[in-house]
RNA sequence: UGCCCGGUAGCUCAGUGGCAGAGCAGGUGACUGUUAAUCACUUGGUCGUAGGUUCGAUCCCUACCCGGGCAGCCA
């Protein structure tokens, strides 16, 4: 380690982990430990001496004294600082105003004032980094569309701060969850050769001069000057490297960074996205659908759970519903319906759809949007899609009709967001499999190891991939997938 | 990519074919155990960009740029 001299840290200022109440803060003052807000909000009895350090949400002041909330982001209810006028100090508290950073020595006492049960009364304070009449974030409301445009200081906001610690939350649940349930984490690779994984378009990866591109005696491009030696591209999926994991280890998970260059404007897409994928093997599709409803809930708990203060706020200024929604969602089975059955429903409605309804077509958003949100009232999983919609790899539904062939699909809705799961039963059968590679005009040289798997000890086996993003969407209640993610890639925006 | 909505002060918005407006923020002062503090005064503008119509355009028209929404694609 660089840095492994604790005394040579502390001389440059860096503390070695994450500070928590009790542990020593090398930097700005050694001598003393840091206390988080979040920390001191819970005390239990007042304390003679406490370090503070954090960023000044608003100033009050009075003739004799200064009301200062200051945050630190530990948990989104700020701590209030009493500085009074007689202190050496108070000079240096006409340059904290709203997002300077200051630290605060002083006592721990019970408030006078109502709205808070603790407050700080300053002995030393000291005004770190100023934030001049510049500071874009005011004390009141800004849109969500200003802040996407300071994403370098809108996780200081109430909302953003929330937003992204329940998603460090949620990112930890989902190791929790399947780490519990004795998954295997893959780190499958962000680049890829293969080029037909058949989930959107890709991003090219190449190191060639694009102005003096090597060419071919043909004069096409001649990729296999290229740094891999031949096209790359940024993954779409990491599932069929997992298939490759499960059925080795048999269950197993990936969660990382996925990539579509769809040019997509809508609140539920993102360029840049991160995507959980578990892959069971030896389980139907019945058990991935399992799966999935139990790891959704799973993650809702944990939110409601550990991010209780959070999800309140939420509930308050983002979506009065949410709470309700998120309860109503734990407490029942989610709903399942085929394909076949959900054609039914929805041409039975009485609705007037602006794109038909016809067994053999895709599922459009007014569709889904009413399954979960008006029919079935609940999140839905709808499963056995028709064969030619889907996918190649998605195992043909044993005993269905040859002129309604339908593969073990099934994807996730739920109301709000639409699709947040999307899933199959893998086609384990070699020649099935080479038949669905046929239908879908792919060259089985291009995935002779995916082949392999079903040559060699082929077995049943499913998976999912929920988006983590739309994940956050549901349980947060915030409505545009570019504010649960710290800096958002979308078409023509790759700010920061 | 298609359709729709928007772009006016640092922020949120109103407005009119004829002198550019409010609230908040900023500044000054007053007041106050305050809580998005309050009160008074006050600074602040290339009305997205480029053309066009007009005596005159922030306003009407066209194109473009940017932002947002919906649809498709999907997670």
């Amino acid at each position: 380690m660089r840095w492994s001299n604790p005394a040579a840290r502390r001389a440059r200022g860096i503390s070695r982990f994450a500070i928590r109440s009790g542990e020593r803060l090398a930097s700005a003052t050694p001598a003393m430990q840091r206390t988080l807000v979040k920390d001191a909000l819970q005390a239990s009895g007042p304390m003679d001496s406490i370090l503070l350090q954090g960023w000044v949400r608003t100033r009050r002041d009075a003739k004799a004294f200064s009301f200062i909330e200051l945050n630190d982001g530990s948990c989104l209810k700020g701590l209030q600082i009493i500085v009074d006028a007689t202190l050496p100090d108070y000079a240096h508290v006409a340059q904290a105003s709203t997002g300077a950073s200051v630290a605060v020595q002083g006592r721990l006492v019970a408030s006078q004032g109502g709205g808070q049960k603790w407050e700080v009364v300053a002995a030393q304070f000291t005004v770190l980094g100023e934030a001049d009449a510049t500071y874009p974030l005011q004390k009141k409301g800004h849109t969500l569309e200003f802040l996407r445009e300071i994403a370098h200081l809108r996780p200081r906001s109430n909302l953003f701060g929330a937003v992204f610690r329940v998603r460090s939350r949620l990112a930890y649940a989902v190791h929790q969850f399947f780490q519990e349930r004795g998954f295997c984490y893959v780190h499958t690779p962000i680049v890829t050769a293969s080029d037909a994984e058949g989930a959107g378009d890709m991003f090219r990866v190449t190191t060639l001069d694009l102005a003096n591109p090597p060419k071919t005696e043909q004069g096409e491009i001649d990729h296999s000057k290229d740094f891999f030696g031949k096209k790359t591209f940024l993954t779409v999926s990491g599932q069929l490297e997992a298939e490759i994991f499960a059925t080795a280890l048999s269950n197993v998970y990936t969660f990382g960074p996925t990539f579509r260059a769809e040019n997509s404007h809508t609140s539920r897409h993102a360029s840049e996205f991160w995507m959980i994928e578990p892959e069971v093997a030896f389980c139907d599709l019945a058990g991935d659908m399992d799966l999935a409803e139990s790891f959704v809930k799973y993650l809702i708990r944990d939110a409601q759970q550990h991010c209780a203060a959070d999800l309140e706020f939420f509930a308050k200024f983002v979506d009065k519903e949410l709470a309700a929604r998120l309860n109503f969602v734990l407490e029942r089975p989610f709903q399942r319906c085929s394909y076949t059955e959900a054609v039914e429903i929805l041409a039975r409605s009485g609705k007037t759809w602006e794109h038909p309804v016809a067994w053999g077509d895709n599922l459009q958003s007014e569709h889904e949007r009413y399954l979960t949100e008006e029919h079935f009232k609940c999140p839905v999983t709808v499963y056995n899609y028709p064969r030619a919609i889907k996918a190649f790899y998605m195992r043909v539904t044993d005993g269905c009709a040859p002129d309604r062939q339908t593969v073990g699909a099934m994807d996730l809705l739920v109301p709000g967001i639409g699709e947040i799961i999307g899933g199959s039963q893998r086609e384990e059968r070699l020649e099935h499999l080479r038949a669905g590679m046929a239908l879908h005009h792919l060259e089985e040289k291009n995935y002779w190891w995916y082949l392999d798997l079903r040559r060699y000890g082929t077995v049943p086996h499913s998976g999912f991939g929920l988006g983590f993003e739309r994940m956050l969407m549901f349980v947060t209640g915030v409505a545009n997938i570019r504010d649960v993610i710290p800096f958002a890639r979308t078409p023509g925006t790759a700010e920061f």
